[in-house]
DNA sequence: AAACTACACAACCGCAATGGT
DNA sequence: TACCATTGCGGTTGTGTAGTT
């Protein structure tokens, strides 16, 4: 038995809005402001769901909403600002965990739990007027194909923004060292969740026969009740997160980065890391995959498929370096 | 003029976070 | 603490329109 679905599917309208719906949406707004959605459609005599009102709302009707195309300087912003948030790769990786991943050079596998995402909204809130809708549109219709077409002329990449290129989906793809073509690392992704997710961190390190199945490619999660049972850590994302841009960023970095990196600062300083220690003990006691649990069922040959995709493939070149 | 294609953007869907009880 | 409704977000789809053949 699932959950109930937030918007009910009968008696309710849906597709493009009548100016009636809008003129109704509108005025009930202006005079009741917004918020209880599924309650403001029902007293505005909308036959909406609550969902598809407040999207009409704050993406059109919204009076602060700026029309008209997008301009020069906003297309920068943009892109800048996507460069900086858009369809990042984040992965939680504790200060002991790579530690780990450092003694399992020479295996096939580095577990880790990635978050993909695109933070339209925060893109959205440094341009005025603009929707993270609309940005999100703009993107996927102009600026990756303008993306797209550059990449097949084979423009290189400016070398004072980041030692990455930007593909055509706008996942940002690290350059290809020696080394990290050598280390041929195989990343265990899991579902894309929002940045402020918990995230498992491992406590201990792998048993030396489990790092043998780890390097065969053996170890089946089917089993992990029993083999795969142990201490996990449960910390912020954010807080046991590595951003991949650290790893080939600019150096400095931009001042919008440094203002974006302030404001997750703020954000997250209600949840300060707790340190994990690590010692050669842990190294010997490890008893789990250290991103797999209970409920985690991962299969490693569905999992090394899905990262032969086109789409994971960078991850397969990334050098962590401890 | 009709058929087809590309484009732009509004709207939908599913999922996760959050807050109230 | 568990449950549920609400809210917010990002990816995807649907549709109207302009341009091209």
């Amino acid at each position: 038995m699932g959950r109930s679905p937030s918007c009910p599917k009968e008696g309710l309208n849906k597709g493009a809005w009548t100016a009636l719906e809008d003129k109704l949406l509108a005025s009930y707004i202006k005079a009741h402001g917004e918020g209880k959605w599924s309650d403001l459609s029902r007293r505005a005599g909308l036959k909406r769901c609550g969902k598809s009102c407040r999207l009409r709302w704050l993406n059109y009707l919204r009076p602060d909403i700026k029309r008209g195309n997008i301009s020069r300087d906003e297309e920068e912003l943009i892109i800048r600002l996507h460069n900086l948030l858009g369809n990042r790769l984040l992965i939680s990786l504790s200060p002991s965990f790579l530690q780990w991943e450092s003694k399992l050079r020479g295996t096939e596998f580095l577990t880790a739990h990635c978050v993909r995402l695109c933070r339209w909204s925060l893109i959205a809130g440094r341009l005025p007027g603009r929707t993270d809708n609309e940005i999100k549109n703009y993107w996927n219709t102009v600026l990756r194909k303008r993306a797209k077409a550059q990449a097949s002329i084979g423009t290189p990449p400016s070398k004072s923004t980041h030692k990455m290129l930007s593909t055509e989906s706008g996942v940002c793809e690290p350059l290809r060292s020696p080394q990290a073509t050598k280390a041929k690392i195989k990343v265990i992704l899991t579902k894309a969740t929002r940045s402020s997710s918990k995230v498992r961190i491992p406590t201990q390190l792998p048993a030396a026969q489990h790092t043998d199945k780890l390097r065969d490619g053996q170890l089946n999660s089917t089993n992990n009740n029993q083999e795969m049972s142990g201490d996990i850590a449960t910390v912020e994302a954010h807080n046991g997160t590595q951003v991949l841009d650290s790893l080939y960023s600019d150096g400095g970095g931009s001042d919008l980065l440094n203002e974006q990196l302030k404001e997750r600062d703020v954000e997250f300083e209600e949840n300060p890391m707790q340190p994990l220690a690590f010692d050669e003990a842990m190294f010997k006691n490890w008893t789990v995959n250290p991103c797999l649990n209970g409920n985690d069922a991962m299969d490693f040959d569905s999992l090394a498929f899905l990262l032969e995709t086109d789409e994971y493939s960078f991850c397969r070149n990334i050098n962590f370096q401890t």
